[in-house]
DNA sequence: AATGAATGAGGATTCATTCAT
DNA sequence: GATGAATGAATCCTCATTCAT
């Protein structure tokens, strides 16, 4: 086993078990231990790699947030310039988005964001860039691209929403939904 | 002071306190110590009246669904005909349950649905009575109401999630939004 | 419902519902709570009468002494001179004496008997009485009376505590066992 | 200070704190603050060893019974073939027994059996054993080994009762008694 | 780098008991 | 005579965090 770099290892261990665990728990009333036990280390290691159980899940939101991203990416890279909004909308409910894990991890963290500034300011960035992007897709074929972006981005968040509890029209029509409304919201 | 007949107003004066603890705190980590200080009680009075935290918890939502519940139909019972979908968004929003407080407890109480298969049933009780409601309001004037229903449910909670999150744009705008997509559902 | 001369049925009713309590639950860990709703009354009430919870279980176990003390006399009673001994025997593995409820209970007060002397000095009492009365029934018959007496009377706590526990072979042989013991003891 | 290798250490302080405090207090209503408290830490770090309040108690119980054990296979070890059931009652009243703190813990152990299902399974394994061990040594000298082994286990736990509520003539003479009843048994 | 050891602070819950009516 | 109301104190248990090794 090496000494060196380990850092970046147990780093991301404890941020995929955090992801896991609190999707799993579907709360963020899980313990350091619990997380630290799925990462397959001590808590003493998990608090000397975070320093403490908010940068814990703090770090496991932006590992979220990044994913994300890195998924609307990837999906806009090889759209078409006019189909840049359903790339991102299919973006938002793709596999690696959209399992149950990962929406309910998700939710939970929104309510930290409730709480911690800088939960907050992680989610507003989200939602920032979020709305920037559908915005920027909007332009060319939506009438009002800004009125436009948000109406789908708060949309996507409520069929998230569903998702998390587990709404059974939710998974597989999410997509469906929003889709139908971006249309309404292009059509001439 | 009367000393009979103090459990009707002790409940009543624990659910407001806890509504108003979890909207404070935007989190379920309210201990029920300080919910029965609000409530100006004892923490045992509190066990005493609800046997249990989670009890309390769930009093406070169905207290919050019920309060929707009248305001939907308050707004229902003066609305034009063709004009029922429009007082049930407005309904939605209304100053009473749109206050950052209760917003605030409302999108907590969703976190514990993920937990507790009460809170559960409670939530998906209130989705499928919105959707009723939305649904029968837009057959008069929806091209498919049952998908304009759904669409618009979530994208309530969707503007719901954002003003818990005190999204600046959130407050004063969701109506508006909610109607754009209400029109568009409805166009022709 | 008759307001006056409710003590001693109230008193009752509360020694009564202790025994069964403490019996069917097989520890003093039972609360006023649950003796009081056991009898058909508040709690407050039965600290009325009685003034705290140890004088209840005291009083329970008066009761359970006292009706130990009737059986022996009324086996005595109607024994021949030297057929006293095993009259006694008798009367302490009788019906009423030997329910599993009633066993149970009578093993927890003697764990009272430990912490509160008013219990301890109750038991001595019916040591003494049951050592005395067993001493005077052998004199005719055994060697040693007084030895006699006191291996009876250990025996017979012995086998009670067997009882207690549900030990499949107390119940029914319990008296045969102590039978036996006695007629060693009075052989010749 | 040693580091390392604690559990044992500690397992070990607690198992003789708990049979310490019980013995003392005569009741299982000792909290685990006292008996963390006597072992010399808190009540956090006894929780973290066992688990819980009930298996501090059985691992008292299983240490006083582990502790008979070897009481009793030390004086059968050194006892002629003809004088092993006299040897087992020796050990049974041997003073590590026979203190009154062990007493009395040993008692109270008996009354965790009415409630807890482990606790029953233990006393059963040691009155299964002590009657196994005293038939066996039985054989070649009384007439009936298997009532005799069970008549000797049942006075011996009454005797044991005695000493526990102090009664004065129980701890010197408890010996005597049972080796009384012994001779009879084993008389011709 | 890694961990076992250790704890203080806190939280839910229970319960005997008191009091006003 | 009877009870609902009310609570303080106590108890079990949890957990984030620190520290020495």
């Amino acid at each position: 086993m090496p000494k060196l770099g380990m850092e970046p290892i147990r780093r991301a261990a404890l941020v995929k078990a955090t992801i896991a665990e609190v999707g799993d728990v579907g709360s963020l009333q899980v313990t350091v231990g619990q997380i630290a036990r799925r990462a397959g280390m001590s808590t003493a290691l998990a608090h000397h790699y975070f320093g403490g159980k908010d940068q814990i899940f703090l770090a496991a939101m932006r590992h979220i947030l990044s994913e994300f991203k890195a998924e609307v990416l990837a999906e806009l890279a090889q759209a078409k310039p006019d189909a840049r909004a359903e790339a991102i909308i299919r973006a938002c409910f793709a596999q690696s988005c959209f399992a149950p894990r990962a929406i309910s991890a998700w939710m939970t963290f929104y309510v930290m964001a409730q709480t911690n500034s800088e939960a907050l300011r992680l989610w507003r960035l989200y939602q920032c860039r979020l709305r920037s992007n559908l915005c920027h897709a909007l332009r060319p074929v939506a009438r009002d691209p800004k009125v436009a972006a948000a109406v789908l981005s708060a949309l996507i968040d409520g069929l998230y929403l569903r998702a998390a509890l587990n709404d059974p029209e939710a998974g597989e029509v999410a997509t469906q939904r929003a889709l139908t409304v971006l249309h309404l919201l292009c059509d001439r």
